[in-house]
DNA sequence: CCGCCGTTTGGACGAATGTCAAGATTTTCT
DNA sequence: AGAAAATCTTGACATTCGTCCAAACGGCGG
């Protein structure tokens, strides 16, 4: 019981910090942002970081643990209310514009994070969950979608989500820039695309 | 003539920095290559580069233009020899295989850098150019199967870009990481997307 | 009240960074 | 050949980086 407490305590606050991390890599990307901009962040000194993580590649991984969880959290709600395919297709994009306004710049780390995975091979495993867990959040759309149907999916799950993380890191791209269309057009992308995914 | 020769060298010299520099960035990725690490991939002192290039700004974006020409030069050569769609779709296919197979590295410094313009604005004219003509490389072999089918496509071009550039990241990232059956599934990917695109 | 222990601070360190300037070297022109 | 210009090296600078550590803080049981 005192034993729970202790661990939680240091646990919750390995989260808070590494929410804190998150904002500011979220807002300076990973290749500017040092233990020192992200101390910044939080109401506590810099030395503390080394208190609860051994050094920058361990907050980092966490971090990206981390945004995993709320992640699938956010996704996991899946579309389970829609009755017609092109009611699904609506909600699929409409739930993927949303995402994307909602937090453009979490996804914008997101995509940065994934590229850093190429170059630091201790950051690939955690993305590689993280790029499955949305694999699969894209699959039960196009299979709900394909049993809506009645026909079946001729791709794969991996080429599905290809298309569709195409799709929504354009649109990330172009909304950040400022490209007012780039939601509508992810949009209809999207409704587009299930169709093309079915035979 | 004599003013000729001196910007020519001028060029010449810049040209050749921007290659190493390029090199260099393609080992490390823009987040860990520092003006000196560049300046070892070369056969000159780090202090040379302040005397070609202004600051490192200028450096890395003189690099993504340099990197674009190839990009280009590489890809306009274009689909002309293909006589039936399905054809024309394997020849793009392999096309794209082959692009990733020869340089894998500089397509995932290709991902850093247009993640980078997302942060640094200072990228992001030269990385919207290079996407613009990957967009019109991609049209044009979307333009050419709809004509060899006498159908018209059904996704404007930036769609298909999008969908494209989707497989060929994924497909990336999978070779890099050592997944053999990245290039056929890549080739599958994109012989399976084209018909997709039009009717 | 003291002393303990988990927590937090702030400063120090060596290394690495971008930038710059003074001087050495090479090339070019007359 | 000698002067002038272009090119290149070297070392220094102020910062900033990740890391570490000694000291201070704070709550709680004795």
């Amino acid at each position: 019981m005192r034993r729970r407490t202790k661990v939680d305590k240091f646990e919750d606050r390995r989260r808070e910090l590494a929410d804190a991390a998150l904002l500011a890599l979220a807002d300076l990307g990973y290749a500017r942002t040092s233990l020192r901009t992200i101390a910044e962040h939080t109401k506590f000194s810099h030395g503390l970081l080394h208190y609860y993580f051994a050094d920058k590649v361990e907050l980092i991984t966490y971090c990206v643990r981390r945004y995993k969880e709320a992640c699938v959290k956010r996704y996991e709600g899946g579309v389970g209310g829609a009755a017609t395919p092109s009611a699904l297709a609506e909600a699929c994009a409409d739930g993927l514009a949303a995402a994307l306004e909602e937090a453009p710049l979490m996804h914008r780390l997101w995509y940065d994070l994934r590229s850093q995975s190429l170059f630091e091979e201790a950051f690939r495993d955690d993305v590689a969950e993280i790029d499955e867990s949305l694999q699969d959040m894209i699959w039960r759309n196009v299979r709900a979608y394909a049993d809506l149907t009645g026909i079946e999916p001729t791709c794969t799950p991996s080429e599905a989500y290809a298309l569709f993380d195409g799709l929504f890191q354009q649109a990330l791209q172009r909304h950040i820039v400022g490209d007012k269309d780039a939601l509508d057009d992810l949009r209809r992308g999207v409704r587009k695309l299930l169709p093309r995914l079915v035979s």
